[in-house]
DNA sequence: TACCAGGTGACTG
DNA sequence: CAGTCACATGGT
């Protein structure tokens, strides 16, 4: 186990990038349907979340004014496919009563909060957690909160570095410490990694042809040396 | 067929 | 504070 310095994070970024090129993660998507994919997609296929989110579309729920004025379960039944859908539907809720309660319906009120304050708000709503709070903050508000997911948690771990904790501020710190705070960047570097994990470092890592063979741990074992 | 997928909150000792 | 559990569908 290592503690990686900059020049270390920034190379992982480097070789990621090099590997699989820009990722255009909702990039052209509206904040409407970035946070309804957030909370969709909590540990749910993201195949799944586009069947929820064509539904939603589809009936024209399309707005937190919408989703509020949508009777529970009807919600719960038009997000089926994105799975846990009576507690989605129940958080969907609660999100478009904040909107509604605590911003005069006005989404870029909430988004327009300083960062911190921002994020210190998300997680004040029930069902939105540390993820789905920075997922937010990054891809729909803009803003440079590094997101941890499973995926990122497995590639520090299998590369061997260690981070001060277990917890999701020790795995964040450990790149946002180590980066300059910019949103584009936080955004490439999130896609990089969920799509490096999603194809090569499965739960049963693929590590032949892997772009970070030669400084990951775990590859390294199935050199033959 | 089991396992996996861009988590979170509630409950227990 | 650390375990453990419920929540649920669809793809491979």
């Amino acid at each position: 186990m290592t503690t990686p310095d900059s020049a270390n994070v920034r190379s992982l970024y480097d070789r990621l990038f090099d590997a699989y090129g820009p990722q255009h993660w909702w990039p052209g998507d509206s904040p409407y349907e970035v946070i309804v994919g957030a909370i969709l997609t909590q540990n749910t296929n993201w195949t799944n979340v586009e069947k929820a989110l064509a539904a939603l579309r589809a009936a024209d729920v399309w707005s937190f004014e919408a989703i509020r004025v949508t009777e529970r379960s009807a919600l719960a039944t038009l997000i089926r496919p994105s799975g846990y859908f009576n507690q989605k539907a129940r958080k969907l809720h609660e999100f478009a009563s904040l909107i509604s309660d605590d911003f005069r319906g006005q989404l870029d009120d909430l988004l327009d909060l300083p960062m911190a304050e921002l994020r210190t708000t998300l997680l004040g709503i029930w069902g939105i957690g540390d993820e789905t709070a920075d997922d937010i903050v990054l891809y729909a508000a803009k803003k440079p909160s590094f997101v941890i997911d499973t995926y990122t948690r497995r590639i520090v771990d299998r590369l061997g570095w260690r981070a001060d904790g277990d917890e999701y501020r020790d795995y964040q710190s450990l790149f946002a410490d180590r980066l300059p705070h910019d949103a584009p960047l936080f955004n490439e570097f999130h896609a990089l990694l969920d799509e490096h994990a999603a194809t090569v470092c499965r739960p049963t890592p693929k590590c032949d042809g892997c772009c970070l063979k030669d400084i990951c741990v775990t590859g390294k074992t199935f050199e033959p040396t």
